[in-house]
DNA sequence: AGCTATTTATAAAG
DNA sequence: TCTTTATAAATAGCT
C-alpha cells in the first residue's frame, strides 16, 4: 500500500477494479501460500467474481474442491449417492429393454410358425408366396399325398380293404360337413368346395389323419373290414378341429 | 516482514508456529476483507490446521461454508448436467430400444411365414404341430390334392385326354428331375424319394404346377382301366368318382 | 503481547 | 498493460 491510504470502498472503475483484483488476489494466494508452508496448514481460498461463473480458487479449483469437499463431505456424499442411485437405475431400465428385446426376438422362432398357418388359413392366396416357400409347400404336398395315396390302396382294395358304400357315405358326409367349416376361414380358396364333394378325398384326409406324421410306408397294417376305427376315423369331427 | 527474510520452510516451534498462525491467518482475512470491499467479490477462505478438526474460516465458518456450498453447487451443477445429459442419452436409449422391439414383433407376421416353410422344408416332423398349424396343413393339402385328383382325372381319361406314353414318359422325366432338386433340400422327407418314383404323382405334380387354381369336379368321364398312370396310383378308377 | 527494524505489498504515476 | 516508486502494511525476532 502505498502513496495514498487505501479507499475501504468499492473501486468504481472497471478495468482498475479488476487490475487491483488481479493483483489483491495473486497477493492474498502468495500470503496464503507462504503460510500454508509456514505454519503446516492446509489453506483453500475461493474468490467469486461479480458476473464471473467461475470461481478463483487456491491453491487450484481442483484442489480447492478437494478441500472443500472435505469439509463439506457429509452432504456432498448424500447428494451423490442419490445421484449414483438414480444413474443405476436408468442403467439396469436399459439392460431389461435389452433383455426383452432378446426374449422378443427369440420368441419370433416359435410365433412365426403359428403366424405363417394363420395366415394360410385365413385364405392367403398361395400364389403370393414365393419360389422358395412354394418349393416348401409342393413338397409338403407331395408327401400329404403320397400318405394320402399310400392311404387309397389300403381303403379302395378290395383284396386287403373291400369297399362297403354304406360305411363310407355317411363319413363323406361327416367329414365334408366339417370341411365345410374350414372353408370359411379360407374364402380365396375354392379348392375347398370341390374337394369336399369328392369322397374319395374327404375319405383319404380323414382317414390319413390318424396316421399324420408317419413317413413309413407299408408299415401300416391295411385296416380290417368294418373297422370301427375306420369309420370313427371318417366320422369323427374332433380329428379335424 | 521484517528483521529476517521469512522461512521457506515449516516452522519447527509449535508454540511460534501456533504464534505465527493467528497472526498469518489475522492478516490473511484482513487482506480478504480489503479484497472484498475494494474490488466487491465474495471471498472464503477455509483453514485448517493439522490435528485440529474444526477449521477456521473467513468471513466466518458458517458463511464461508455458505459461499463454499455456493461454489460446490457449481461444480455440482457441472457434474448434474453431465449425469442429466447421461439420463437423456439412457432415456432416449429406453425408447429406441421400445421402437426396436416393436419392430422386431411387427416384422413376426411377415417372417413367421418364412421361418415355417423353412422349418417344414427342412424336415420339421409332422408331429409336432399343434392342431390350429395340422388344421391349416390339411386345409392345404386338401386344396393342393384336390388339385392334383383334377388333373389326375383329365390325365387318365381316353375319352377327353387319351394317354399317349410317347407324350408322357418325357414329360414325367422332366418332372421327376425338378423334384429331384428339390429333394436335396428335404433329407429328411424320404417320401420324396418315393413319390419321384411314382409316375403318377409326378405327372401330376407337374401338371399341377401349370394349371394351379383352376378346379372343377364331376365334369370329366371315368378313366379307363389299362392306363399307365392308373395303374401307378391303385389301378381301380371307379374309386376317384 | 508489544516493539521495531525490515520486508513486502501496492496505489498511483510514468 | 507493464514498470517504477513512494509509501502503507505486514511481520520476524526480540523483549
Amino acid at each position: 500500500m502505498a502513496r495514498k491510504k487505501l479507499r475501504h470502498t468499492r473501486i468504481c472503475s472497471e478495468s482498475v477494479r479488476n487490475s487491483i483484483l488481479k493483483k489483491r488476489a495473486a497477493s492474498l494466494f502468495k500470503k496464503a501460500e507462504e503460510f500454508s508452508i509456514l505454519c503446516d496448514v492446509e489453506v483453500a481460498i475461493i474468490i467469486f467474481s461479480e458476473g464471473e461463473i467461475q470461481p478463483i480458487a487456491y491453491p487450484s479449483i481442483g484442489q480447492a474442491k478437494e478441500i472443500l469437499m472435505r469439509y463439506l463431505s457429509f452432504s456432498e456424499a448424500e447428494r451423490f449417492k442419490k445421484l449414483v442411485k438414480h444413474e443405476t437405475y436408468l442403467l439396469e431400465k436399459v439392460n431389461e429393454q435389452e433383455e426383452k428385446i432378446s426374449k422378443v426376438e427369440k420368441m419370433n422362432e416359435g410365433k412365426e410358425m403359428d403366424v405363417l398357418f394363420n395366415q394360410l388359413v385365413e385364405g392367403k392366396n398361395i400364389n403370393e408366396l414365393d419360389a422358395r416357400q412354394l418349393k416348401g409347400l409342393l413338397k409338403l404336398s407331395a408327401a400329404k399325398m403320397a400318405k394320402l395315396n399310400e392311404r387309397k390302396k389300403q381303403v379302395i382294395q378290395p383284396s386287403e380293404s373291400p369297399y362297403r358304400p354304406s360305411d363310407f357315405e355317411p363319413v363323406s358326409e361327416n367329414v365334408a360337413n366339417q370341411i365345410s367349416d374350414l372353408q370359411d376361414f379360407a374364402p380365396a380358396t375354392n379348392l375347398m368346395e370341390d374337394l369336399i364333394n369328392d369322397p374319395w378325398f374327404v375319405e383319404n384326409m380323414a382317414a390319413n389323419q390318424n396316421e399324420f406324421g408317419t413317413d413309413e410306408f407299408g408299415t401300416e397294417p391295411a385296416p380290417e373290414e368294418g373297422n370301427d376305427n375306420n369309420a370313427g376315423d371318417d366320422g369323427n369331427p374332433d380329428d379335424l378341429n
